[in-house]
DNA sequence: GGTGCCATGTAACGCGTTACATGATTAT
DNA sequence: ATAATCATGTAACGCGTTACATGGCACC
């Protein structure tokens, strides 16, 4: 859902065909190694926030090559975008993998595969958090301001994702004492009161 | 992708119907407020896994209500699982729409925005924060461990991203002094050596 | 025997990825 | 002229959500 509203955003800033907000796009957010939209996402997006009425479409042929669609943004698409600014967000909660392998796991009575999958999970997490403070080193602190603090909101993470793993394996012992949690399933037809 | 995978480890537990699955992940993550699952991405995954090859689907009709139909793992879905639970994963990177709403505003020049934007995202986490440590402490410790896990994940990720906050905020005017990085559109044809 | 709700799906769409198609431009 | 690569898309699919469809069960 960002990417949408990301194009709005750049569009607002002036007129653009699909290839400038594809380079926009990826300036913006600091490079492939961040975030790698595809162009493919960029035309289509466009398209859909065109026949939402958020976005002007006109044809433009300079002789330099293909025919653009140059897009401009509409006022309908200037509400979205100031909406989409007033509008807090926190993240979408607990959609965590190694929870689920580990529960899994130990549903199937593999517990020797426990230790496998922290230890795995937790190379994984050094390894990107490695990746990304070399990114960061890597940036000038004069012109890469804002690339910086997104670096650091990843190694915040990933700090975080490395503490709680050293949580749960402080914990697994007791885990493993506990049951699958059972699915209730209702018995059909209208509940008796 | 977690879906397919949860439902792969459910069905290794013993063969099952959609329903039974739904409620099963419903039961496994625990309960909507962290993942709501729709019944439709259930069945709609189910029958992507049959086709895979992961998953036999039988027909069964026991006289109590609609015809079911009930999946079991096959070999080809087992070592697809293994192989899942030996993959450790780091969360993709920075996808971060508050630096996105950040960096348009600035572009737009709309300086009196950004204490908005970071007013209400803030709020937003603060309130996602009061609600995840309030079902934390309704939780069993006896018989909900799991659970409580995931919870303490969830605070600590909000939590790192309030000090996320705090550094952007303290940064602010110095980012402001820096232009929205250009993209960099390259002259057609092949590429002068 | 209706009515309402529960169980089990199907259809259609938005977002995102991968693969492919088409024509333009320039180095050789 | 050819080949390489750039610029601009389209097609097809997977994941996820929302809306709708169908038929059985329980209750009145």
């Amino acid at each position: 859902m960002s990417v949408r509203n990301a194009l709005l955003g750049l569009v607002a800033q002036h007129p653009c065909h699909g290839y400038e907000l594809h380079a926009a796009f990826e300036a913006l957010v600091g490079g492939k190694e961040n975030w790698d939209v595809k162009p493919a996402q960029i035309y289509t997006t466009l398209i859909r926030l065109h026949e939402a009425g958020l976005l002007d479409e006109t044809m433009l042929d300079d002789d330099s090559g293909p025919e653009k669609r140059v897009y401009s943004i509409t006022p309908a698409g200037r509400a979205e975008l100031e909406d989409w600014f007033r509008t807090g967000e926190a993240g979408s909660p607990q959609r965590d993998s190694v929870y689920l392998k580990l529960m899994l796991v130990m549903g199937l009575n593999e517990p020797a595969e426990l230790g496998v999958i922290l230890q795995k999970q937790r190379a994984a997490l050094f390894q990107e958090l490695h990746r990304v403070t070399d990114l960061r080193q890597r940036c000038d602190p004069r012109t890469e301001l804002a690339k910086i603090l997104l670096m650091d909101k990843a190694v915040m993470h990933l700090e975080a994702d490395l503490r709680w793993l050293d949580m749960v394996e402080g914990r697994l012992d007791d885990m493993q004492k506990q049951p699958l949690p059972q699915p209730e399933i209702r018995p059909r037809g209208r509940p008796r009161k």
